[in-house]
DNA sequence: TTCCCACTACCCAATTTTGGGTATTTTTCC
DNA sequence: GGAAAAATACCCAAAATTGGGTAGTGGGAA
């Protein structure tokens, strides 16, 4: 299966559509072996146990396990895994922490796929491709690092928050969400006000974008 | 280039990734000849002016000319021309309203391969495919209002609400909105009423969620 | 084992949104 | 000029959000 001095990759996208044709592109290129598919991250991650594999593609935006928690478990788990992250925004924000947790590139859905072609190469010779966004993300990082105060880290935000905010962004109301998980509409008041205070959102608009751009929630 | 038997598609998505890989699928299809793309609904209209297409992959969440308004276009200059919507959202309302101005199937863009592979065989030999979700819309729309009673369409919101719509968007109170745009308070509230309403939306998070799909606002 | 944190749940009160109207003026278009 | 659409603004009331607390419980990490 698996040749000698090509690459194995694993596409991990929930857009079944998307997923093959990435696929088939991938497969167009020399440098690339065996090609293998998961829908979400926690697929992915099962994959890896069973087999080895050079390079992962990961959506940013998914189900189950977005590519967020896919990423931290896998430079965990397997950090010889190369990981380019693929995703719909260019967040600015939350680029420059996946950078710092291991990710070795990140490109967007719109990209040319002679920029995949070149991102694939070079992260597996050079452990890492930063194009333009990347690099302004870096920068734009450094720059006000000494705040630091500013914009809310994606990790500070967890499983149960991430669930109620997604339930948010569906136009449900507290009671409606409470009712739904079985728990208290006032249990439900405080996720949402600590999300609102992690995030410096001034109302409900501001935690919908939040999500959104951090791939928590996607159209 | 053309060869006869064959079918000339065009796909239209502003994801070059997604397009690229979505062309090359189609190409692996015995029936498809020639593929061309197009990033928006502009620039597909001008390549059909200029050449014939036998059937249009169109995505519907576009910047410039998005689906919606594209397909309107082509359906009345070209109505030879069969039309497979794309889309990521299975938005119940406006599937239906894409069948009345013409659009021959729809799709998600987690469609299995060889749904499209079907959905393209169909809608060339039977003028249409309808797969569940589009016969669930279809069958809603008959239940619900037997006329044309409408979903929410970028030409019905005005000029007064988008600019109110994005206000929105930053997270502003209806009070600070007036303020900020020399008006009653109580004018944006009825300007904020007929949006929802237009909108279909349950609440703000509706309301954004609508402008950040249609391009109203962006991150 | 101790400490921290996520999760749960409640209190109170002010503010804002949501939903239902009606109505006048202005602009746009045929 | 007249009709239609857009924009303005108000009424009322219920529902929901926002903002400020406090507090117990259980699990996991140091």
């Amino acid at each position: 299966m698996s040749q000698p001095d090509k690459l194995d990759i694993l596409v991990t996208d929930d857009h079944t559509l998307f997923r093959r044709g990435t696929m088939m592109l991938l497969q167009s290129f020399d440098e690339v072996g065996h090609v293998e598919d998961a829908e979400n991250g926690k697929e992915a991650l099962e994959k890896l146990g069973e087999k080895h594999f050079d390079l992962l593609l990961l959506d940013l935006e998914m189900p189950v396990m977005d590519g967020w928690e896919a990423s931290k478990k896998i430079t965990a788990k397997h950090p010889d895994v190369k990981i380019i992250m693929i995703s719909m925004h260019d967040s600015l924000q939350i680029i420059s922490d996946l950078i710092e947790i291991g990710v070795h590139s990140y490109l967007l859905k719109n990209a040319e796929p002679d920029e995949v072609h070149r991102a694939i190469v070079s992260v597996v010779n050079n452990d890492f491709y930063y194009n333009q966004l990347v690099s302004k993300a870096l920068h734009k990082k450094v720059q006000k690092d000494g705040l630091h105060k500013g914009v809310a880290r994606r990790a500070d935000i967890s499983p149960r928050e991430i669930e109620i905010l997604q339930l948010i962004c569906q136009e449900l109301t507290m009671k409606e969400i409470g009712e739904k998980l079985f728990l208290s509409e006032q249990t439900i008041h405080t996720h949402r006000k600590n999300l609102m205070r992690k995030t410096k959102a001034k109302n409900a608009v501001g935690l919908v974008k939040f999500a959104f751009q951090n791939g928590i929630a996607s159209f």
